[in-house]
RNA sequence: CGGGGCGUAGCUCAGCCUGGUAGAGCACUGCUUUCGGGAGGCAGGGGUCGCGAGUUCAAAUCCCGCCGCCCCGACCA
């Protein structure tokens, strides 16, 4: 993508209304702009970010078993009258009313809509498990969105429902997403802990929120170092395997938000191993067994011929905070440092001096062979000072960078730039390439 | 929803207290000199001062109402 002809709106100033960090990058890089509070335009670059995240979060929940359908933004309000939740969600679900008087809301969650799926479809023990999920725009009402994307009103979220005739059957569907959950952070270099959350009426261990840590978090959170020196599940898993090692291995520390924090265990560890941190929470899963298949009665017929109302438990990952979340725990002073996997282009390449023949030719080759090797590449052709333009590349944290210049032609040099360490070479534009290609 | 703050050019802000007919820097347009870490010169364009209603000869400025946004709290992926 050429810069020249991409809509990059880059903001060298600090808009008022972005507090925290992620935000004011994301304003200034031009990856969002504010529509209301809460709700956000994404732009071509920001947008490139989170489908790149959504795409990870998609490999990885297919990779476990479960399978995406798509349901709509727009639900009627009698399923949730069905639940009981109509009443009970208050203000926060936004609520509308169709040309014929209709009432209908948009989904704050889908438990209710993928239980009537289930239940119109699903009559025998037999077509169990099933573990279904979809990525789809949510919105929650919020008293007060902060946070830029971390905390608006209208959000992206990957959610998925289990199914399942019984606990054991249950606990395997929640297992499979632990593990699916800790693979799909480490892929976009996230330190992501399993802390206990609130597991609601039902009690027992069966809920996990997962947690980046990060000062600007907006939890206080509690936890064993043990668990930020572990590497990061990067092994392929097989998934209809035993599972629990995981689940034992990521569990078997201490760590638990503000409001299941146990004092007393946490002042048990070794002071040396106690970490008190702020964290942002990227995803949570959660068994809550009957609650809804009882309410709307999602049964099955069980192997002894008897209704059998469904194990189900949901699970989440907040797609569009994810990308607030990853830069809060990946910038600098400069701007952005992407991770390659998400980052929306792997190579910027500046061209310092845009109208010198030899710099177009160089700039122009770098780029055709970058885009023909499969590589996503950003020229930045346009006639602006290199201090600038220098900025503008560091602002928006593209893995690598390849300064094209007259001083450096002349010596048949361009530099290679590696955003995270800073380290800058000079090399042959051939080797730039093989070192970026590698 | 309680408490606090802000709304003046695309962005950051000054002007408001003490009313006199709108400014700066950056950005933008043209020309030009520059050209390796947010360049310089010259010449331009751009604002019903959030909206409405008052007071006044006169309102960005004072009064009242409304709306929007931000921050703290309670609530939340």
């Amino acid at each position: 993508m050429r810069r020249s002809s991409y809509f990059l709106p880059i903001l060298k100033e600090n808009p008022t209304e972005a507090q925290i960090v992620s935000h004011r990058l994301m304003l200034r890089g031009g990856m969002v702009r504010q529509s209301a509070a809460g709700i956000y335009t994404w732009l071509p670059l920001g947008l490139r970010v989170l489908r790149r995240i959504e795409r990870i979060v998609r490999e990885e929940q297919d990779a476990a078993g479960c399978q995406e359908l798509l349901m709509p933004t727009i639900q009627p309000a009698e399923l949730w009258r069905e639940s009981g939740r109509y009443d009970v969600y208050g203000k926060e679900m936004l609520r509308i009313t169709d040309r014929h008087e209709r009432e209908m809301l948009f989904g704050p969650t889908n438990e209710e809509l993928i239980t009537d799926i289930f239940r119109q479809a699903v009559k025998s023990y037999r077509d169990l498990p099933k573990l279904l999920y979809h990525i789809q725009w949510k919105f929650r009402d919020e008293i007060r969105p902060r946070f830029g994307v971390m905390r608006g009103r209208e959000f992206l979220m990957k959610d998925s429902y289990s199914f399942d005739l019984d606990y054991a059957g249950a606990k395997r569907a929640y297992n499979k997403m632990f593990v699916a959950y800790l693979r799909t952070f480490a892929r976009m270099d996230l330190k992501a802990i399993p802390m206990k959350a609130e597991s609601g009426p039902i009690g027992g261990d069966m809920s996990h929120e997962f947690i980046i840590l990060a000062d600007t978090g907006e939890t206080e959170v509690f936890c064993d170092r043990s668990l930020i020196e572990y590497d990061v599940l990067r092994d392929s898993v097989d998934f209809d395997g035993d599972l629990e090692p995981y689940i034992k291995r990521w569990t078997q520390y201490y760590a638990a938000t503000s409001d299941k924090h146990d004092p007393a265990a946490f002042a048990a560890l070794p002071v040396e191993r106690r970490v008190t941190a702020r964290g942002i929470e990227i995803g949570h899963i959660f068994y809550f067994g009957k609650k809804y298949s009882e309410a709307m009665k999602a049964t099955v017929t069980g192997p002894n011929g008897e209704a059998v109302a469904v194990e189900m438990g949901s699970y989440g990952i907040g797609v569009s905070r994810l990308v607030g979340g990853i830069i809060e725990a990946n910038h600098d002073d400069a701007g952005i440092v992407w991770p390659k996997s998400v980052a929306p282009f792997q190579v910027g390449i500046i061209n310092l001096k845009p109208g010198d023949a030899d710099c177009d030719a160089a700039s122009q080759e770098t780029y055709r062979k970058l885009n023909e090797s499969g590589v996503e590449t950003f020229l930045d052709d346009l006639n602006e000072s290199p201090g600038s333009k220098f900025a503008t590349m560091d602002l928006i944290g593209l893995p690598w960078q390849i300064v094209i210049g007259p001083r450096g032609l002349k010596k048949g040099i361009v530099e290679l730039k590696e955003r995270r360490s800073g380290k800058r070479e000079e090399l042959s534009t051939e080797s730039a390439l093989s070192r970026v290609l590698s």
